[in-house]
DNA sequence: CGACTTTTTGAAATGATTCAAATGATGTGG
DNA sequence: CCACATCATTTGAATCATTTCAAAAAGTCG
């Protein structure tokens, strides 16, 4: 991980963007560029980014903070797609084939965004084709998320899809610990189960089970253990 | 719709990559050079294509025909996750990101493929950057729907992912009928079951109930008139 | 036409959901 | 820093819909 020089308050320093995924290969000139075209915007917690059915017209990319991107079905629930945070980006459908977003994106805590306009994005691409690929790259990666997603959702075991949640969550946001990985849930009870599709009862009773066995220890509301990681990988196979 | 010089049999002549969405940006010339780097092979119907877990090394153009793309789940059930047919591709993500087969490909029919190896293809994306852009955007349509797929998987009415699917397929295979729009079913009822994460005793009685109540009818096993799509798009959202 | 496969239908079992209540966590103001 | 009010989580019991297993009916193909 290269150095960056980056101790302003909210990340305004030009470099920064070196930092985001896909512009990581242009070179200090062309990231110069990149960020004379960038317009930053904060938001606190709980409030809506983008709604669904809404046309943007800008690519989002998170600087700081978390977000989450969900549906509501016509049930009334909320169907969560994706959690977002520092370095992914949203928006790409308007931009790539003029589709209205197809998620409305909340975010979990206060958040920092950079936008780039439709029009702006467009021409960077043309002049820098290694940002299509990188996010081509990403592309590729969310499908498979959603790929997985989907198979999870058809399988009937129900421990097996809380035990790959919790090492999704234990992968991307999970830090060493003395009994295990320390986890900092993106997630109430209610978010894992509107993400999993499953009721908030059936989590948490689910949870308590994987407790009850040693494999998880809960830690408050909000925090994980992840004791026994093998054998939370082990009941997803089984 | 351009008409397109093709009369051979097995659609070898040269200016069929024109009708392939990715390459539909290029000049006559650039096809040329595209299509000389093709190499061309059939499969017969229950043939595996690719296996999941292996690095197949091309992009895959299906010609003619259409394949299932599916993962066994370790309950050993099979979860389909795209049908793909003319002019789709796969095999993306090991050019892209050089990630395994995420998932088996089998044809449903006599299917005639074109593949092109990774390393062309990456030349291609280099030399011409509008196969990006359509890549991107096809990446784009694929994320759509499989964030429908989660979506409808959530959702508790079970009638309401079968009304979902039998559109999905009346939209891509269904073709005019004086009682409504014909569908050749690309899947057996095992096969539907597979693709929504259902059994197919569920979408056996389900689909009667559509019929009973004069949506559809059934013709033998593989066909479908859609009698009443309002009604069937009305189930969808309540 | 006949053998085989697929689909349909029936009845019982299973497991998540629902609704309700209790317990536990969190954050605020005194 | 504690007490209280609020919100989230847990637990319990009944319900309901899909699954499962089994058998009959219908469809398909040589």
């Amino acid at each position: 991980m290269s150095k960056h020089i980056c101790n302003c308050e909210h990340c305004q320093h030009k470099l920064c963007a070196k930092n985001v995924p896909i512009f990581s290969l242009l070179d200090p000139e062309e990231i110069e560029k990149v960020v004379s075209l960038i317009v930053r915007r904060k938001y606190s917690k709980g409030e809506i980014i983008v709604l669904e059915g809404s046309s943007l017209g800008s690519l989002v990319i998170i600087n700081k903070g978390r977000v989450k991107a969900f549906r509501h079905t016509y049930e009334g629930k909320e169907q969560i797609l994706y959690i977002f945070s520092e370095g992914d980006f949203f928006g790409e459908k308007n931009l790539i084939i003029n589709q209205k977003a197809t998620y409305t994106v909340e975010a979990l805590e206060d958040t920092n965004i950079c936008m780039i306009s439709k029009n702006d994005f467009q021409i960077l691409l043309k002049e820098y084709p290694a940002i299509s690929y990188k996010v081509m790259e990403e592309l590729c990666n969310r499908l498979i998320r959603l790929e997985n997603a989907v198979e999870s959702m058809s399988i009937k075991n129900v421990e097996a899809r809380i035990s790959s949640v919790l090492l999704e969550f234990a992968n991307k946001y999970g830090k060493p610990h003395s009994k295990g990985i320390l986890v900092e849930l993106p997630l109430s009870r209610e978010g894992i189960a509107n993400y999993i599709g499953l009721t908030r009862e059936t989590v948490s009773r689910k949870m308590s089970l994987l407790q009850d066995e040693g494999i998880i220890e809960m830690v408050g509301n909000k925090k994980v253990i992840i004791v026994d990681k093998e054998a939370l990988e082990d009941s997803i196979n089984h």
